[in-house]
DNA sequence: CCAACCATGTAAGCTGTTACATGATTGA
DNA sequence: TCAATCATGTAACAGCTTACATGGTTGG
């Protein structure tokens, strides 16, 4: 339970500082983070279930109405095990949002040995498929293949080399 | 009730021809198409619905155990309407992989007309999503963000553009 | 004073996932 | 004959969305 995008989002803004469900949903309505939902719907439930698993603990009620919660050590644990997974194949065809979600949480951590790692498994997914829709394109099978599928196929080739070419500028960055 | 992206990519390779929900499967498990699933509990279930709901009928069972759908003229009205919506920011923001699902079943239509209306929609959602990434990256309120937040909004950057420039050359395409 | 926003939640309904279950047919 | 694949389904479970409900605070 809670290996789902929205509660690694919880845990990776409240990890960087102790956050109340209202900011959190804040966090969603005003950045590029906004893919990952922000109706009270989803987002109260699942600190709920957090702070249930032990993941997420009430700070002391200081003062203000505002329930904030932080981090547990058990909580830091699950997410740094969820950040320091190699990037997939499967994952950069089926949601690299999550995946560039998990480079932007690697900022927390304290050396740049995890973000580096997480580049290079990241090109080679990268690579892996590009390879298949290459290789789909370019299969006798597919020769009936209609125009319009074509040029889907070749809007998703052209994502994945921006991909690619992002995360080879993004490694230089961090050689300095 | 069926306004899901699974609903219509099965209306869409319906309409393309008839087909069992077996051959369903298969599309999704050997092509680029794969993001929309393939397990037998969301296929079978999301067939009996569309029927239900008189999207689609059962084709006479001529011979072989294969059950075989095909689209009703409702059905044909459904989807058409769907694929002639203009694509909206939120749309590429959120769902890019839909919007293709819908170009590449617009090659059912007779005209090229909607395919190039798609595009030309489709190309200023993806201007309005990267003026607001690069907006974003500009505000003044937002100097403390990280390196890898502000890499990770680059990557979005990137991949827009490139969605942009396949738009651009795919109009070319149609206009011959 | 009233609107807008802060702030937290609940409930119904739908979809999708995983796992299970079943039986026919084909090829080695 | 035995495994793989064809072929269709069901059931439990979990998640998200929409909509509703509530109450406090701030600013014009």
């Amino acid at each position: 339970m809670q290996h789902t995008a929205l509660g690694y989002a919880l845990l990776g803004l409240v990890q960087e500082e102790p956050r109340s469900g209202y900011a959190l949903r804040k966090v969603f309505e005003t950045t590029p983070m906004g893919t990952f939902s922000s109706s009270p719907g989803s987002i109260y439930p699942a600190l709920k279930k957090l702070v249930k698993a032990g993941m997420l603990e009430q700070c002391l009620p200081d003062m203000g109405g505002k329930k904030r919660f932080h981090i547990t050590p058990d909580g830091e644990r699950q997410i740094k095990s969820w950040l320091h997974q190699p990037v997939t194949k499967t994952e950069v065809a089926n949601s690299v949002d999550i995946a560039l979600l998990r480079f932007a949480f690697l900022q927390n951590d304290k050396s740049t040995q995890p973000t580096l790692n997480f580049l290079t498994s990241f090109q080679s997914a990268v690579r892996e498929q590009i390879d298949s829709l290459e290789t789909y394109l370019n299969d006798p099978d597919n020769t009936s293949l209609s125009r319009h599928a074509r040029l889907a196929v070749e809007n998703g080739l052209r994502g994945f080399k921006a991909h690619l070419e992002w995360a080879i500028s993004a490694e230089r960055e961090f050689d300095a």
